[in-house]
Order: C-alpha cells, then sequence, then structure tokens
DNA sequence: CCTCCTCGTGGAATCGATTACACGGAGGAT
DNA sequence: ATCCTCCGTGTAATCGATTCCACGAGGAGG
C-alpha cells in the first residue's frame, strides 16, 4: 500500500509538503500542490488512520457502548447517533454488553485502547469498574438512555413522567383502576424511574401500586413473560399490564395469548418504548415513544462538544404517548396535545 | 497517559524488556518479569493499541459493512459475528450501508484507512467501486448472505432453495394454487434468487408464476405494503403472498390489514427470514428461517483463516421452513423433518 | 584456563504520518 | 543598494510501540 513517502517521490516534493497539502495547509504553491494531488491519485493514495492517530492523538472515532443490540430501540439509537457522527467527521464502534457488566468493561477496554476520543454509554447494571475509571480518568464521556447517579458525566435521555402521566389518564379514562407494571432492573437508571414515575402518576388519581403488581424483569422478552404469567395467576389479577420496555411487552403478549385470553379484552397492555413492529401486532400495541433519532443527535453533539474542549450539556427531552388499541377502545379524533379524556 | 517508556522507567528496565514482557516472549528473567508487571499495575499502564498496529501493520480488527442495521435479520448476524471474533481475539467495526452503495463504498473505504485487518461484506446494490477495488488489491475479504459474481472472495451464505421448495408443498398441500411473490432488488442475489427458487418449485407443481405475482420491492417494509397493495387490485389476486424478506412482510400484513381482510382467510403470507416477532405477530407467520448465527460464525472463521494465511473456505448452509398460521391451519404434530402433507 | 554458546538485556531503527524549525529567495520599504 | 519580511520548502524530531542486533556475563566443554 503506497505511503506518504511513495507520493512525495513521485510528485520530486517532501513528505512535509505532500502532508500539507493533504491537510490543506496555506503556504504550499500551486504548482506544487497540483503535483502532490496528481500523485495522490495515480497511486490511488490513501492516507493511514493509524499512522495519523498516533502521530496527532486523535482518532476522530466514537465509541458507542450499548445494552442489548437486539433491542429494536438500541438498534435505532445506534443508527442515529452513526449518522450524526458522519455528518461531524467522527467514526463510531458499537460495543454491545448484552445487559453484561462484564462485557461492557471489555468493550470500554478495548475502545479506551484504541484511544477513540471519545464515549457514549448506556451503563448496564450499576456501570462497571472500567467504565467508571474512564470517566474519573477525563475521557471525554456521555451517558444516554441510561446514567449512573454520582458521575459527573453529562447525560442525554429522555423523559417519560409527562407521557406515563399521560398513559395513567387514558387507562383511567377507560375505566382501567388495576394497574401493573413489569419493571427492568433496578440497577438502571431507566428501570427505577419507570416504576417510579407510574406510581406517582397512579397516586394523582388515589390509585395504589401494591408489591403484587410490581413484577421483576430484566428487559429481555422472557422475563415479560414470566412476570405476566405470574399476574394472571394472582386472585386479583390487573386490568393493565405496563411494560418498561418493548421487549417485555412482547413476553407478555405471549403470555397472554397462551392462556387463550385476549388483549384488550381480558388484560390491557402498555409498553415503555415505540417500535416499527408495534403498529403491526394485534391488537396495536399502546406505547410511549422516546425521540431516540433526536436523542442519539444530541447525544452525540454532547460529546463532540466534550471532546472539542466546548461544556458539552445534559440534554433531556419528553416522551410521549401513543395510542393504539392494546388497551381499549381508541380515542375517536386523535388529538394533537397529549391524550387526556374526560369520563365519559 | 501512561506509555511504555514510563513502565521501563518505574520497573528500572529497558523498553525493550517491558514489550517482550508484554508479549509474552521467552528470553526474559523471573525478577525483570515481575518488575514490569508490578510496574504496569501500579500506572494502569494499558499498551496503546494505535501505535502497536503502526508498528505491526496488523490491528486484530474486522470490519462488517451490512446493508441495513434496522433490519433484525442483519443485527443476529452482526451480534454472532462480534461474538466469534472475540472469541478469536479480533474486534468488529460495524458500518451500515442502509441499502445505498454510496454508504457502503464510505465505510468501506473508511474501514480500509483504518487498516483492518479483513472486511465482511454483504454487498448492497451491484457492490460499490471501492468495495471492488478492495477485493482486487487482495484485502482479505468475504462475503456473507449477499455475494457479488464473479468476484474471487469466498461467500457464506444460505442456501434456501430446499426450504422454500418445502413452503410450496406446503402451500400446495394447504390447497393453494395463485401463489405471488414480493421480490428484493435484482441487484442482489438475494434479490434474485429467491424469486429463481420460488418459480422452480412451483415449476415441479405445473404452477406458472406470472408477471403479474412478481412484484418489485426494496426489503423496506413500505415496498411490501406497495407490493401487497398492487396484488389485491388484481383482477383474480393472489391467495399467498410470500415476501422475499422480513421488512417486507410487515408492509404486506398491514397492507391486508388495512382492507379489512384477514390472513390467513382471504389472503396468506409467508416470509424469508424468520425473527422473533413473526411469533407474536397475529397471526404468527409462516417463515423461511436462516441459521443466522452459524452463518456469522463461519463467515467470521473463513476471514480470519484468510488474514492468517489458510485458505478460507465458502460455506452453504440450509435454511428450514417454519411453519406457523398465515397460510392455513397448521400441520397438527409439528415433524422435525421438513412439512409435506398428503393433500388431506 | 580458554573458547564457545546461550541467555538476558539495552540501544536504536522502524512503521507513516504531523509539525517545529531552519533556510533560501523574492519582494517591499527605506 | 541594503535590510527585513514573508513565503515555500525541506530536514528532522516525534508519537508509542516492536524487533533486529550487539554486547556482557556465566556455564559447559575441551
Amino acid at each position: 500500500m503506497a505511503s506518504i513517502k511513495d507520493v512525495a517521490a513521485r510528485a520530486g516534493v517532501s513528505v512535509a509538503t505532500v502532508s500539507r497539502v493533504l491537510n490543506d495547509h496555506p503556504s504550499v504553491s500551486a504548482d506544487a500542490r497540483t503535483r502532490v494531488l496528481a500523485a495522490v491519485e495515480a497511486l490511488g493514495y490513501r492516507p493511514n488512520a493509524v499512522a495519523r492517530s498516533l502521530r496527532t492523538d486523535q482518532t476522530r472515532t466514537l465509541g458507542l457502548v450499548i445494552s442489548d443490540v437486539m433491542n429494536p430501540y438500541f438498534t435505532e439509537l445506534a443508527r442515529s447517533v452513526e449518522e450524526e457522527a458522519r455528518a461531524l467527521g467522527y467514526s463510531v464502534i458499537i460495543g454491545n454488553a448484552d445487559e453484561r457488566p462484564d462485557l461492557q468493561d471489555h468493550h470500554v477496554t478495548t475502545l479506551l485502547d484504541r484511544r477513540i476520543d471519545g464515549l457514549l454509554v448506556s451503563p448496564t447494571d450499576g456501570g462497571s469498574p472500567g467504565m467508571l475509571d474512564a470517566a474519573r480518568a477525563g475521557t471525554p464521556m456521555v451517558f444516554v438512555d441510561r446514567w449512573i447517579p454520582g458521575v459527573d458525566v453529562p447525560v442525554v435521555r429522555s423523559d417519560g413522567r409527562g407521557a406515563v402521566r399521560d398513559l395513567v389518564a387514558h387507562l383511567y379514562g377507560l375505566g382501567h383502576r388495576r394497574l401493573a407494571i413489569i419493571a427492568g432492573p433496578a440497577a438502571t437508571t431507566t428501570g427505577r424511574e419507570r416504576v417510579d414515575a407510574f406510581r406517582e402518576a397512579l397516586g394523582a388519581y388515589g390509585l395504589p401500586l401494591p408489591d403484587a403488581y410490581i413484577g421483576q424483569g430484566d428487559f429481555q422478552a422472557d422475563s415479560g413473560r414470566r412476570v405476566t404469567e405470574g399476574f394472571l395467576d394472582l386472585a386479583e389479577p390487573p386490568e393493565v399490564v405496563f411494560a418498561a420496555d418493548n421487549l417485555m411487552a412482547l413476553g407478555a403478549l405471549d403470555a397472554v395469548r397462551a392462556r387463550g385470553l385476549r388483549v384488550p379484552d381480558d388484560i390491557a397492555l402498555a409498553a415503555f418504548d415505540d417500535i416499527r413492529w408495534f403498529v403491526h401486532t394485534d391488537p396495536p400495541v399502546t406505547a410511549i415513544a422516546q425521540p431516540t433519532g433526536a436523542l442519539g443527535r444530541a447525544a452525540v453533539r454532547a460529546l463532540v462538544d466534550r471532546i472539542e474542549g466546548r461544556p458539552g450539556e445534559s440534554v433531556t427531552l419528553p416522551a410521549r404517548l401513543v395510542v393504539r388499541r392494546s388497551c381499549g377502545e381508541p380515542v375517536p379524533p386523535q388529538s394533537p396535545s397529549p391524550v387526556r379524556r374526560s369520563t365519559s
């Protein structure tokens, strides 16, 4: 593979001049520039990014460590992150932690060894040691979706509180009173917050959230099924199940069908995270949609700000309720403002 | 960040010795080794992969360029690729081409600039210029899922011919005679092959595949919807629609429902690529399942073989039919062998 | 006791870029 | 005409590793 020396030789200039042309440094004569460009073209020369990184101490690469690639929410996040990064002249290397702290650490370590310029993390569990070290060591870092309290790193996430309130209002309006939740791991912020928001919203209607109606899941489909079966076995099963992520919602759907019951007639279902497939299931699932694309883009911008010496701010974007049929008859004219119906 | 020099200084040895310890070269005294290890530990030293790569001319990194990250099939492929690569001591950088040749080229170029050791590609379209150059230039490369005829690169893929025959047998057994297909882009091998296999299987039953029953899709959901609407508008609509990938099948489902029709009563549906969600749709979708995980692993092994100087063989794995309810009543006892029923 | 190997080690070259510094020539100011 | 400045260019140091080569010490064999 041709190196800068080959280009210099062919153009009859020094490597310094070639480098200057490539980085369009002002003081290069027009003549030299054209000769270099011709040589580059002729040799099909491409600068060695490895060598360049070693010298300049920057790779123009971002690391993205997500909790689960098989989750469409994270896939979409990854996609928007890559797009925005590309627009800003960065590449992205994705690491899939699969909800395992050890894997998360593996990826953080590998990415750091590669000297990526910054790290975007959606921490699994309470955060792994390597990740926390990196944060302390001053690696430019931004948390996305989930975060770790007490760590001084900007957080880009969406706030589901308002949407959860809208959801509860919607459910209450449809006459539901016994509402249950399939929670995510308590070690994750999203695992905890969604339960808290739900409880709070119920409280506003004077409804309780008994322990029996809080099922412990792990953001995977199987746990959703297991928890839902438990709910259905209760003497007084809930009228609605709210799953804290899309995969657990799928598991719940499965459990309901396996009993020969129907959504929403026998039990209603709602989910956090709206994904394309929810439109196609039967019934279509009412969900809380995060502005996933905007989240990914904001996270990249915050990280790049940090990398390039600017502040890098935390961002919180609101999620919104998308009403479909899985909780009961749809509201007739879909209003643009958050759904709220007077008890008809 | 601590460098090898710092370690050497602290351990009271030369950088050469530190390097030898790190790469466990035999001729290092036990004494020096422990001192170096202690220094490494104390400083939290991690070798700079960039510098190492520059010197050794290998990055222990594989590039994976896929056609569409939002497609669960490719997501699963990516996951298995990363797993196998990790087991073999390699990292993976994923590039998402989004079915766009220009983006594919962008990623190939970026990956090559990074001096990745090898490239795994599922070519979009007929293949982009940069990608073909790389193949000619001798970059270790393996095609996965799709490939480009005439390019001398190992191919790891699955053969759907047998499964498509089983599918047609299944459909024929259920009494269906007018079968249509939503094809993928003709520029991709998978786009063409699936149509050919389908036509061939129909031929065995003396059934035709008229042009009106071949809809041109692009592997995206919208095209599936559009094509299906066209089918339904025909004077004599097909009894079955076979979608050449999972996203187009979803679009088809949507089109059918939008007309107030039902699957499978009004029209049957089958898809290439089995994904988790098909179990949860209503009705569950009959699909042809590729051994995705095995494909990813085999592709990595073939590529690593090439990189490390071994031959690197093409692999073709059979796909299999998974019967569910979207084509009509299910076969009662699920037999382990491919489904084949006598006309009851 | 001398020679020859082997072993552990360090010095220095090297990978392919970027960039500080030096230098020669041209042009403007005095 | 002289001096200063600026411009274009090249030489060489540098980034952080790996690795070839040389060297000294110590042990084995004659």
